[in-house]
DNA sequence: ATGAAAGCGCTAACAC
DNA sequence: GTGTTAGCGCTTTCAT
């Protein structure tokens, strides 16, 4: 009766088990499961014997029953914000082959941007996977810290005590783009915020903040807006509206989204207005005009992730090595930007 | 010592199993069983203090042990060629809202493009899910049609006897872009061809072949080329060595690395030559120019992929009913076609 | 080095 | 209606 119940067709073999393995070589079970898990510590001529039996069966192990008396499920859930932000594309790439190459399984899952659907997967997931990656949680710092005591986390772009994370180092990424605006003339750079629960757009802002200071140029905020293509016609009409005629985006989505409006509303890029995206996601080479941008190494994170987390999975209880990475941006110039307009232009004044 | 066993850490309380909450509420764990899964066949006021205890208990149900005993995962498989390909970004959101909606999650694999892969996932993972869909499977039908027999599966862009399928009818599309063409004066359409292994790649060939027949144009094939933006730039010249003045692309990805291309050789488009792109992924708006394109319900395709999946998985060995779908595409004319260059026009000729 | 046996958490007969 | 009893496929003591 078990096969039927198992949910197989009455007629359909159903895979092989291990007790199957362990008949066809005369051996116990218990040594079978020793003989694929623990291969030393087995006779090495009986191994061979259950090693065949177990190819010729086409035997494959249940993943299921395994983390059931394991605990280990070899499965790690990727959480992120939203799937159809092509940021997060380079993100599960880079998770799913370093997942692959370790023998892991990736569980993806979409929050949409809800912190209470973010915590109610991880805990309803809970028993299925051995640990998880946030990309972009929204959850608060509290939350999250209490989280990080029941689940084994990496969050990526989120710095919060307690909390494995690797960070893409946009801010000073910022940085660099505010001298590189400062630099050809711009005197009033405003910043298009994203989403307020985002740690990465406080960030970015207070980068922004700093450096205008340093280069001694006027920063400004509007927003906050989706971080969606759609979001950025509202962008763009605030910074229009808002006078400067240099901008920086929280990200690329929202950037592409205001060179379509700018050019809707008949104004140049970059010659009325400068805009600088952030990621350098797919799309900001190819967009009109191509997006100058903060290129963050995104697939990179997604591996460096993975690594710490099954790291600490690994080292089981032993106090662990690195807890944070911090990978590196550089601003990638490409056409969105271009000096001031000239009647705006003012000499370059000293720097601070 | 079984909390240990279960990895968790020694002081941290371990999640309530059915047992605590049967023990809570004073019955056999069988009742709590019924009464969480089954409310109907339990009376009520045993099932309001059952429900009453799990709630308090933050009771979460272990989704590994009852794939166990009831072979039921309530978890699908979602795979994809590349992951890192925008078709798949609409795929996959479709997939997951559907799922989640009806309670599934999703597990998501990239094959990257390799057949093995694709067979071996399906097979290793095979204990972990209650069905798969299988977005532009690069088996053979042979292979595919086996398959179907052992795992319930819904194929996207791919029609095999025996197997259920969602099928996006670019072809259709394909045979008005050949039409546009016409009309704008072209004479000779060249088809940027895609992977060999793809089963949409020849059914978009063959449907230019047809309708340049029927709209009395030549039809030419270039390729096969990666359906990648890099290999944009070889496609690109194989184009203008053809001699043609309009061609469409097995897709938007290829079609966009070829925008650039033309650029990079002085070539304009629509002015010289006229692009169609296939499938209309993000970034076929917003590229230069804006690429006319088979704009394709691939959100929908997705969704109705998982519908057919579930409905199947319920019917439970109810011979089904919609076996396969079909969603159709339409021509978005953008700015990358236009009148085929004057040097090359002839009147238009009577049509077949 | 190997086997016997006891579960992991849950579901599904089968009694009562 | 509800409790009892077997397992699902595997790992892991504990003997031998």
């Amino acid at each position: 009766m078990s096969p039927q119940l198992r949910g197989y067709p009455d007629g359909v073999d159903r895979p092989a088990t291990l007790a199957d393995v362990a008949a066809a070589s005369g051996v116990a079970t218990s040594t079978a499961s020793r003989a694929l898990a623990n291969p030393g510590r087995v006779n090495a001529i009986t191994r061979e014997r259950i090693e065949r039996a177990a190819r010729e069966l086409n035997y494959i192990p249940n993943s299921q029953a395994r983390a059931l008396t394991s605990g280990r499920t070899r499965c790690i859930a990727v959480l992120v914000s939203d799937i159809t932000n092509p940021f997060y594309f380079g993100i599960i790439r880079g998770t799913q082959l370093q997942l692959k190459a370790a023998g892991y399984t990736q569980l993806l899952v979409d929050t949409e941007e809800s912190d209470e659907l973010e915590d109610g997967m991880l805990h309803k997931l809970r028993p299925s996977f051995d640990g998880a990656i946030l990309a972009a949680s929204r959850l608060t710092d509290r939350h999250l810290t209490a989280l990080a005591e029941e689940v084994p986390l990496v969050a990526i772009n989120r710095q919060t005590r307690g909390v494995a994370n690797v960070f893409i180092d946009t801010p000073t990424g910022v940085e660099q783009a505010v001298g590189h605006l400062a630099s050809l003339g711009h005197r009033t750079i405003v910043y298009a915020s994203g989403p307020e629960t985002s740690w990465s757009n406080e960030r970015r802002w207070r980068a922004l903040v700093r450096s205008a200071e340093h280069y001694q140029v006027e920063a400004q905020r509007v927003g906050p807006f989706a971080p969606r293509q759609y979001a950025g016609a509202a962008a763009a009409d605030a910074v229009l509206h808002a006078g400067a005629t240099a901008c920086i985006a929280f990200n690329d989505l929202l950037a592409i989204g205001m060179l379509a409006r700018f050019r809707e509303r008949g104004v140049d890029v970059p010659g009325d207005v400068s805009l600088v995206g952030c990621d350098d996601i797919f799309g900001a080479d190819f967009c009109n005009p191509p997006l100058t941008t903060l290129t963050a190494p995104i697939e990179q994170a997604g591996r460096t992730a993975v690594s710490m987390l099954l790291a600490r999975l690994d080292e089981n209880a032993t106090p662990v090595g690195r807890q944070a990475a911090t990978l590196p941006t550089h601003l990638t110039v490409r056409a969105s930007t271009g000096p001031a307009p000239a009647s705006q232009t003012t000499s370059t004044k000293g720097r601070g």
